[in-house]
DNA sequence: GTCTATAACCTGATAGAC
DNA sequence: GTCTATCAGGTTATAGAC
């Protein structure tokens, strides 16, 4: 079994490259990745980099759009279905975007950190402030409490579900937790953020 | 009145980098910061930066850890305080770190996602996992919810109090919200914040 | 399509005059 | 202490052979 084999050998020779260029722009941000790297993690000569991608920006804005929609673009059918009540959203909402990110733990920091200056790309992929004007999950969050801003709610269920993501790198570097003690309490929030954010709701 | 001057004349030469540093590191990261933008933004001659600061790395050391401490070192007095009871405890820390948030927008970003890598000096300045264990916050919330482990509201009252300022830069790109809007938000949430704090303790 | 070699450029750091 | 000029090394991107 080899086990350094860095990408799958049978990719095409782009996908080979992007799959690269994923794993190293999350992993190290853009301004601090160079194109050997991504070029040797897919196992391939620099020069093809250039030959299927014009260049390092444009290969990474591919990846960036990718991964933006991999992060926001889950929650919007989760949040837009109107056949579920509020409760029953909030537990998907919170159980699928968990195990999205136990997938892509470094997901959230590289999207997050690296996105200023992509105003341009990002209006086209994601009209977003539109969206968030009509969506089922946003009204019925109106409805249950009229007296407090529905992105109060949409902050504290994000913050209690992919804070812990952002965090764990600087707890990890710390030696506050481990990997598998993380993916652990990930396991419990689970259970636990559905409950608290209807405590949330309910609080006065 | 001159608009663009950048950094106070009356300092110190080595202030007058070092407070450009500050700036330009936590704004584009490390990777990103040339030794010429500190420079400029400083109004000196980059050979000076090397005059004072041995190299780009020692400098961004000394800024890393001075924001390191600033971000965590603000929590510490605060929860280990044995005087406050849980509930004025929680309303203290939440209302002093969003201030301190407040006055300091991108250093969650910037201390979050740099952090990488710095295993070594943090150990020395911030024997975090160490001062957990034995503080007065986690001792009242395992009295409080001794079937709940205690990081679980850690990790929540950070989620829901310095997410936001994580969040911003890409709801602010994206145009869902602006600085004075955000503003308005966070100070909604000062009050907010414990209410929700308080529900989530008693939730079963 | 894929490679080697190299051009063109940028960046951190230093030498040396003042 | 501060500057100008420049070096040394590294990085992106391309030319050109196969």
């Amino acid at each position: 079994m080899a086990k350094k084999i860095k990408i799958d050998a049978d990719l095409s020779t782009g996908e080979k490259i992007k799959e690269a260029a994923r794993k190293v722009f999350t992993q190290k941000g853009y301004a601090a990745t160079r194109t050997r790297d991504i070029a040797e993690e897919a196992g391939i000569n620099l020069a093809l980099l250039n030959y299927y991608f014009r260049s390092k920006e444009k290969l990474f804005k591919e990846v960036m759009l990718e991964k933006v929609q991999q992060l926001f673009g889950a929650l919007l059918p989760l949040m837009s279905d109107p056949s579920t009540k509020l409760e029953s959203k909030i537990e998907g909402i919170v159980s699928t975007y968990l195990d999205m990110l136990l997938a892509n733990p470094d997901l959230p920091l590289f999207v997050l950190s690296e996105i200023r200056g992509q105003q341009e790309q990002l209006k086209k992929v994601l009209p977003l402030e539109k969206i968030l004007q009509n969506i089922s999950f946003v009204k019925q969050l109106k409805e249950r409490r009229p007296d407090i801003k529905p992105v109060h709610y949409l902050m504290n269920i994000l913050g209690m579900t992919v804070f812990p993501f952002i965090a764990m790198p600087a707890f990890e570097t710390m030696g506050i937790i481990n990997k598998s003690e993380f993916e652990a309490l990930i396991s419990e929030r689970k259970k636990l953020i559905p409950l608290w954010v209807n405590a949330i709701l309910k609080a006065k």
